[in-house]
DNA sequence: TAGTGGTCTAGACCACACG
DNA sequence: GTGTGGTCTAGACCACTAC
């Protein structure tokens, strides 16, 4: 009850505002990225209310992939150094065979002011700088997808294309280890396009092939916009899955 | 406690075991879709559980989308008799303006015997009883969705071009209420192909035109597959939008 | 006013991980 | 054994809906 008047003016339950709380902590990064969070006990203790409470905060937050819960470890902060993390972001498929992790080929990484389009999608303003990474996708030794990738480079400042070469793993997990950026959800616009001269070029296709274009927006905390991508698969062999929940 | 050896031979938290015989009585239809199910204290009795652990089991199957939690009215089985639920499972989206529902012209309704695919997907025989359906999807009076769809033909005996023809809205609320069955989630698998000579003309657009096909496999209660779709849907002024969480 | 789900608490005990 | 999250309970009170 105390802590209610104490902290927060607007009522909302007390387990949201503890929420808002524990958001707040990973936001300004006193939890990082596979860290271990205090136990429901102590944070009981430090927001002055019940365990039960803490509980349903943290089990909020769980649902929403921002911690992760290990019986008998302790309550974690989500990070994508975890093979289990992976393909939530990677929704590309082989028709036969499992799952697996494609290998990057980085063709660019520049510095340029923003275009209007791009500056709009991440919150700034045209002519802010950013940076763009050109790469194609390997699947199998196969040319799959060619993508495009705009950073602020306010927030990605130093990323050149040989940190990006010399990186094994997840992009999101380099862009949380060197610029503690740790991407939370994206939202993506999927058509079907004709291959450009260009695209059917890098992943040796006709001309005119028809490609699965993928344009994501990707948030971290508080829904601030940190990448976007703009992509094109080739879905001969491949499809991209999507569960309807 | 004396539920636990009363009810399941096998051990699991006590509220797992309570969700399983909620959802027995959703498999059976003892609550209908639309229904209220009876409170959480009546079925901490029935149950012989306390009411927080009834509590936990609906929290389950809610976040799950089979119940509906109303407060001061009740929980409700989950219906598609309702705007809210429609965007779950149409996912095509105007570039400019607000999504809409469409208009659906039904093309043909024929009963036939499963190919070997269908049947696999739907867990038939092959040469088992499957209806086919075909219709086209209007978006602003423009024809945007060409599909085809296969329902196992025991589930959907006496379905014709005629009861699809006189139902306003939603085909899932039809299935709902015609036929007892109730879709909870699907699959799907996205790629580009080229628009064949058919899909063209149904379209009005050029034969080889990029088009975003979309193959969806739904199941109802207990992972029990009773749909496959196959469409094509022109993305030229549409996109298929989908959130990564 | 009565009935429903929603919140909050306090305490007991279980399952799991690790030294 | 100790500490962590996970389960279960019982009871009080709040918020919303309907009559």
């Amino acid at each position: 009850m105390e802590a209610m008047t104490d902290t927060v003016a607007t009522f909302s339950p007390l387990y949201q505002q503890i929420k808002g709380l524990i958001l707040g902590s990973l936001q300004t990064g006193e939890w990082k990225p596979g860290e271990m969070i205090p136990s429901e006990n102590e944070l009981a203790v430090r927001y002055k209310v019940s365990q039960g409470t803490v509980r349903k905060a943290i089990d909020e937050l769980a649902s929403e992939n921002l911690l992760v819960r290990r019986q008998g470890k302790g309550t974690f902060v989500a990070t994508h150094h975890e093979d289990r993390v992976h393909f939530r972001f990677l929704r590309l498929m082989p028709d036969e065979g499992e799952p697996h992790y494609p290998k990057s080929q980085i063709l660019d990484c520049k510095r340029l002011r923003a275009p209007a389009e791009i500056a709009k999608l991440l919150d700034l303003k045209t002519g802010d700088a950013v940076i763009e990474i050109e790469r194609i996708l390997f699947f199998s030794e196969q040319a799959i997808v060619l993508e495009e990738i705009w950073l602020p480079g306010a927030t990605f400042k130093g990323l050149t294309a040989e940190t990006l070469k010399n990186w094994r793993g997840p992009m999101y997990a380099l862009f949380e280890t060197e610029f503690a950026t740790h991407m939370v959800r994206a939202e993506e616009k999927i058509r079907a396009v004709a291959a450009t001269p260009e695209s059917a070029a890098a992943l040796g296709i006709a001309e005119g092939s028809p490609l699965l274009s993928v344009e994501r927006v990707s948030y971290t905390y508080g829904e601030k916009p940190v990448e976007v991508r703009r992509a094109v698969y080739q879905t001969r062999e491949h499809h991209y899955h999507n569960e309807l929940n």
